[in-house]
DNA sequence: GGATTAATGTGAAACAATTCACAAAACATA
DNA sequence: TATGTTTTGTGAATTGTTTCACATTAATCC
């Protein structure tokens, strides 16, 4: 098994996520070699960056030769475990479940989603295409399909309630998209992604360089 | 007009906008008054950090009595235009569009969705209470409606295109739901939003921590 | 009204992340 | 095989961020 000595940061883990999708594309379009500023260029970081944050998980590349696609897809899938399907559940059938639950490019990643759950019955019964279950099963499915990553996107008075039963029954993950920051032990990972404020930040950045440009005007 | 000599960090202002969806949750509870050991509590951060987050916007608490909770948020509200509802729009219908186009929580937040575009004809005709246009209508609308920011969620081929286009026809904002990163100019502020990456990088510290866990078993 | 207490605000210190600079390696060419 | 070129890998320097420590302020209590 490898060792990470150094106490790689949540940054240089988000980048490596990033160049492993800007791969994917790369070796789609047969790229079958790529340096460190090629992925610099498409990641929008410096190519030391890219070097030092390969470097970090141990991920070689040849000097002079950079690196092959292929082989640093293939070693980056072995060591992210990308190399296998994941099963994940999703929790809270709203619009947002609904959609995630139909995104596909999460299979494409192997990120499989073998059941979702929802309290409303009403969500239960009305698609066929796809099963809700209700919560009740959820102990059964995790323990069946060996389940520890769950997303939840139900609404922000269940969120911790409903981290707090998933945990209970042997979730080590949650990706959260309530608009609440739950509060997990220790040994629990916990990703939150608030889409308001992605928008929100973004609405405030271009207003601020309106102002700071009208200054010039 | 207020001056931020110091140049705040993308960090800093993530948590503001975490600090101000607390802050909304806590005046709901009736709430009237927090301490930056409140907010630091929820927002899983130090109490230095939230009053050093303050500070950079210039926002100022009582001495011993803390932050009025309605009166922060109406701070907080004017400096970042939270007061106001800004129009955006939406390219890009497929679930993921879909799914945010009903989002409820934007509206709460301020974040107006005024039109939703797809290329596909029969997506346009689909919905009757939410009308889909053609992306023929896409500069007459944002003139209309003084939009200046986009959110994306095309396919991943066409984001570039599409980027291209929207800031073509004004779009100085974009929240971007495509797995590339578009290459843009420096007048424009891009917020990449990538869903797989956010669940792959949780079940890769999970099975990071359960191997590491193992060793002492 | 002075003493006490509980909070903020912030410069300084510690820590973390990024960039720089260049040695080491691999390949090409003659 | 020697030489030149290109690219990686990484220690050192720089830059950025967070935490610490404490002076300052406001409220409360005799």
């Amino acid at each position: 098994m490898k060792q990470f000595t150094k106490h790689n940061t949540r940054n240089s883990l988000r980048r490596i996520f990033l160049y492993h999708g800007l791969l994917l594309r790369l070796k789609s379009m047969g790229v079958t070699r790529v340096f460190s500023y090629t992925l610099a260029e498409s990641a929008g970081v410096t190519p030391e960056q890219v070097r030092k944050d390969f470097s970090e998980y141990c991920i070689r590349g040849n000097r002079r030769g950079g690196y092959l696609t292929a082989s640093l897809l293939d070693e980056m899938e072995v060591l992210f475990r990308r190399d296998r399907v994941t099963n994940v559940i999703l929790v809270g059938m709203g619009n947002l479940g609904q959609a995630l639950s139909k995104y596909g490019l999460f299979i494409q990643r192997g990120i499989n989603i073998v059941a979702t759950f929802d309290i409303d019955p009403y969500k239960q019964k009305s698609r066929a295409d796809n099963q809700v279950y209700s919560p009740e099963r959820m102990q059964e499915i995790i323990d069946r399909f060996h389940v520890t990553v769950a997303i939840v996107a139900v609404p922000d008075v269940s969120a911790q309630e409903v981290c707090n039963e998933l945990i209970g029954m042997g979730i080590r993950g949650i990706v959260n998209f309530a608009p609440v920051l739950p509060r997990v032990p220790a040994y629990v990972v916990v990703n939150n992604v608030n889409l308001s404020d992605e928008i929100e930040s973004v609405i405030w950045s271009v207003s601020r360089m309106r102002e700071k440009q009208s200054l010039f005007l």
